[in-house]
DNA sequence: ACTATCACG
DNA sequence: ACGTACGTGATAGTA
């Protein structure tokens, strides 16, 4: 374009995007993404673009009680914390934390990483709780000022002052594996897991006269994992409703099922979260809390119960070699660039991408399909509930108070059959749906 | 700008 | 011997 041209600002934007199009368009075609493209991804950008308008009412005023409740105890903690140390100091250093743990108090630990600095994360300090009063303070310490700063201040920072809403990003095409990311503020990762953590759910709430409704995916990764990997016994198990992660106990530990335990059931279920993300002796022994060696026999032994597991996984990591990428049951293309690194731990690292992609993206598919769908069915049933947000296997809406169980059994059954009709499963997925005032009530 | 940590699925 | 569980984004400290 030359400087003088005639054309406007505005003329030149719409003329790039143009191009844009054209050469992206000639790339889906060359690829043949065109109907993959058609069929997941443009349908939802609209339904996003409404999701992010809308935005989701946060109760304000109990966000910063909250504050005000974390300042306290943060301070008593810190209070606590320099008088057992026997100086002050900045807890939220870890060099500080580091130098008080390992130095002054000498307890066990080594220096790692590049950086030389010692590792003071959250699996250290538990192992370290036994010995001294002082990792489990910080650890609280740590959980009240990230429950503070992210989310009671800066997420109460993000309410409009007119709606009384959040309004987040959702990136579309930000991850490796299809799944959306939100940001600014991310309300994907919104505290469940702890009691204090939900107090920050609960100030996610519905207009007057209206409800949350949330509808989850129940274990649709290790579902696909059975589909994908076409294991009989998961499939079957997973057809006739049993509890897979004591069925995956049973046969790894020869638990009987009418005699399993918790702990088992446990170790079980970090297996199968194992097996989605490419399982190694390492992490899951990390994870578990049990030597690396003990690990590797446990898989060793799930392997055998479930050779069709590794068989797929020898497959797909031989397909990520000669192809570069592997493909989510849509056909979408996940990139693995390490595939063919020449140092051992970046290969092994890219295998685990190849092995984890397929499930975590096919996963995104379905749930993006639905949500493609998802508003056309709900204004032909007559029904007036609002989309407010994804995280990765749940959908949330808002809906009028008398609406809410109509909306369930609708969203439910779109969910539960968004494959269809281009891809059947050989697993059913299964949706479980919860209602309340707030978002933390509806789960 | 980078690292460590931690919130979620 | 090495040193890793998969995918994200936000915050605070460090340099």
């Amino acid at each position: 374009m030359r400087r003088d041209d005639p054309m406007t600002a505005v003329g030149q934007r719409a003329d790039a995007a143009l191009r844009l199009h054209m050469l992206l368009k000639a790339r889906l075609v060359r690829e043949h993404m065109s109907a993959f493209y058609e069929t997941i991804e443009r349908p939802l950008a609209p339904v996003v673009a409404a999701m992010e308008d809308a935005g989701v009412k946060v109760d304000r005023a109990a966000l910063a009680e909250l504050s005000r409740d974390f300042a306290l105890r943060i301070a008593e903690l810190e209070r606590t914390i320099w008088r057992d140390v026997g100086s002050e100091f900045n807890i939220g250093s870890p060099k500080q934390l580091g130098d008080v743990l390992f130095e002054k108090l000498q307890l066990p630990g080594g220096k790692k990483g590049k950086t030389g600095a010692y590792g003071t994360d959250a699996g250290i300090l538990e192992t370290l709780a036994p010995l001294h009063p002082v990792p489990a303070q910080v650890l609280e310490w740590r959980q009240l000022t990230k429950l503070k700063s992210t989310y009671a201040d800066a997420l109460g920072q993000e309410i409009d002052s007119q709606t009384g809403r959040v309004h987040t990003s959702f990136a579309l095409a930000a991850t490796a594996t299809g799944r959306l990311s939100s940001s600014e503020p991310n309300i994907q990762n919104i505290p469940i897991r702890t009691e204090e953590g939900r107090k920050i759910r609960h100030a996610f709430v519905a207009e007057p006269g209206h409800l949350l409704l949330s509808a989850d995916y129940s274990q649709i990764e290790l579902r696909l994992a059975a589909h994908v990997a076409d294991v009989a016994e998961l499939k079957q198990a997973f057809q006739a409703g049993h509890d897979i992660h004591a069925l995956t106990a049973s046969e790894v530990f020869g638990v009987p099922l009418d005699r399993m335990d918790p702990q088992t059931r446990r170790r079980a279920k970090a297996i199968n979260f194992g097996i989605i993300y490419g399982i190694s002796a390492f992490g899951l022994g990390n994870q578990i809390g049990v030597p690396q060696g003990e690990a590797a026999a446990f898989i060793r032994a799930y392997f055998e119960r479930f050779p069709g597991i590794r068989a797929y996984m020898e497959k797909i990591k031989a397909e990520a070699r000669s192809a570069g990428f592997v493909e989510t049951i849509f056909g979408r293309k996940c990139f693995i660039p390490g595939i063919r690194d020449a140092n051992p731990m970046r290969r092994a690292g890219a295998e685990r991408q190849a092995i984890n992609a397929p499930l975590q993206g096919s996963a995104a598919d379905i749930i993006k399909r639905a949500m493609g769908r998802l508003p056309a069915a709900l204004t032909a049933a007559g029904l007036k509930a609002c989309m407010l947000l994804q995280v990765h296997d749940e959908l949330l809406f808002e809906t009028p108070e008398d609406e809410v169980e109509a909306t369930a059994r609708l969203v439910k059954e779109v969910m539960e059959t968004a494959c269809a009709p281009r891809c059947e499963l050989s697993v059913p997925l299964v949706v479980e749906t919860g209602w309340a005032r707030s978002w933390d009530e509806a789960h």
